[in-house]
DNA sequence: TCATATAATTAGGGATACCTAATAATATAA
DNA sequence: TTATATTATTAGGTATCCCTAATTATATGA
């Protein structure tokens, strides 16, 4: 049994790694858990000793078997949670991340499972993210950033990279969600912004920042 | 803002004050959160610190209304995940109340409201206790534990005043829920046992231990 | 290469929330 | 009333998880 704590620097190893950073450093974890990478190192090797975990500091942090396993039923919880809040309860694309942050913690024997059934065994959550099935297994369509995409071809939005509030705000006033497809008018070599056609709607240009935090399929 | 453990506190404090105990003192609250009256002093510092309660030596410890408020909205959110659990997840009646506790925790903007829309606005939890509405109300019946109950006169079951696992499988074992009818056969004085018959069926046997526990309504 | 910047680590603390053991205060009972 | 038991309280300590500041190690660039 884990603590919210070390839940948290689990699942933020796991996704920095899914990222394909190959070397996870103090650093880096302190970043993404906005806090002290001395306090990362205290934790580092707490989880070590609970062989959650290997720190080396040539090879960074990796993930056990079993650490792996922690942070994929965390994720699990959070999407599942995510899928509820938004589909359930009613609550917007930009809330439900918060909340479910919380919600992933709390554990009991099937809880996972039976949200999972509840809600109709759903594959992804609200930002487009797979859902991890009860024996940790993901589904995976082939996803790239925005900024990768083609000028002229049209690409349908299938997630984000980015879950705050303030990103996902903004896609809602750009009217994009999942599903929303969009066409690529222009790239602007100055600054990598690009100029997108909106479900053969609107005209908008958004920056480098926003489309690599979007993510497409073709 | 509260932790988890204040609010436990808070809770429990609540409890007992409901229970009718006039003094709460620090033995009562440690006794009921199973921790030391050591620790529950520290506790009562802070809480006294924060304006939730008033403790002193001679009155135990007390409310204020801003702690009142604070516990009831833990009650209420308790009481509603207890709902959700028990109806839309599927699990028993012996297993609602570990999960709440850690559920009843979860702090956003309307939780607890979209719930309880979700929910259909339940009056009652999966024990019979009454769920505080948003602005802090709670309907109440008169109920009176089975040992108060008069031999020859039938009662609805309407709550549980102990919500362990174990009280409740055996209440499960004996198919009496909510709104089981049981009428009262006989009181032995030796040891307070009460003979009962459950829904014009099985005749049985109840200690004083669980006549205690069982509220009922005429 | 050597200086400088960046990253990793250690040392020492602070807050929370619990503990045990000792002491002080209050009840209870002979 | 006085001895004894029960409660309340204080003192000091532990574990978790965070912090800052100082130090050491590693990169990076002139």
């Amino acid at each position: 049994m884990q603590t919210f704590s070390e839940e948290n620097y689990l699942k933020i190893i796991y996704n920095l790694d899914k990222q394909g950073i190959k070397k996870i450093t103090p650093t880096a974890i302190a970043e993404a858990l906005d806090n002290n990478p001395a306090s990362v190192i205290d934790m580092l090797k707490k989880l070590g000793d609970k062989k959650l975990l290997a720190y080396e500091k040539t090879k960074g942090a990796k993930l056990t078997p079993n650490g792996k396993a922690v942070a994929i039923s965390v994720i699990r919880k959070h999407r599942l949670w995510e899928v509820f809040l938004l589909e359930k309860l009613g609550y917007e694309w930009d809330q439900v991340h918060d909340i479910a942050e919380q919600l992933e913690h709390i554990h009991y024997t099937g809880l996972a499972d039976k949200l999972d059934k509840f809600l109709g065994f759903p594959k992804y959550d609200p930002h487009g993210d797979p859902i991890p099935s009860a024996n940790g297994e993901m589904v995976s369509i082939s996803r790239i950033i925005l900024e990768e995409a083609n000028v002229g071809k049209t690409y349908k939005v299938v997630g984000v990279k980015d879950t705050s509030p303030e990103f996902l705000q903004y896609l809602k006033k750009l009217k994009i969600g999942i599903g929303t497809k969009i066409t690529i008018k222009e790239k602007i070599p100055f600054d990598n912004s690009m100029v997108i056609m909106i479900e053969k709607n609107i005209l908008t240009t958004v920056s480098k920042v926003f489309s690599q935090n979007l993510l497409v399929h073709e």
